[in-house]
DNA sequence: TTCATATATCTAGAATTATAGATATATTTA
DNA sequence: TAAATATATCTATAATTCTAGATATATGAA
């Protein structure tokens, strides 16, 4: 973990909505349905759950996990038509380590 | 901890120049002189040290550490002209649990 | 007092981010 | 192939943040 990527992190941070997709994703399974098609939550939950439990646009959220991918919170997986999102736990310690 | 707090603590990671001063602030001895009136390090570094370790104007330095301070990342210690700052690990710990 | 120093606040323009609609692309299904 | 669905990207405007200069306030010293 250096300044720039830790810095890149607190900007996903710094927004409510962002920081409360990371929360549910602690806990897939307390917060969004199962998948119709995947039938578990090993690799997070789908965009359009997210999107519709957010209330925010289609667009607004794509950018908004983009982003959060990019600096290492988040990994996404494909499954056919549809992208997976789940926390990378352990970008967010090396994170905390760095802030600690 | 909440969102809310959560979410303003996100924000003063956002950006390069507040998170090193978090970074220096771990070990000022190391990154900072004693200063002349107080000799220790016990309520952090006076505002002007920071200022000019970072290069950036006094106003902008003030309001970083006002916002910092409000959030509960530093907590703000004045002895007679000097305010001096110091981390709140508290609050930090506080933060990086809510993450984790 | 008056002056010098340290810090805070006000104001404003530049830069960045938020957000959504439109459009493009990828994938599955008919 | 064509249609439907999921996601990504482009574009543009609104909102927020960055940053510094000017000014105000607080404190200690002369």
């Amino acid at each position: 973990m250096n300044l720039k990527i830790a810095t890149e992190i607190g900007k996903c941070l710094s927004n409510q909505t962002r920081f409360q997709i990371l929360e549910w994703l602690k806990e897939p399974e307390k917060h969004f349905p199962p998948h119709e098609t995947l039938k578990h939550f090993n690799d997070g939950v789908c965009v359009t759950y997210i999107q519709e439990k957010t209330g925010l646009s289609q667009s607004t959220i794509s950018t908004y996990l983009t982003n959060m991918e990019k600096c290492g919170l988040l990994i996404s997986t494909r499954h056919g038509k549809w992208s997976y999102l789940k926390r990378n736990e352990e970008i967010i310690k090396q994170f905390t380590d760095f802030l600690t």
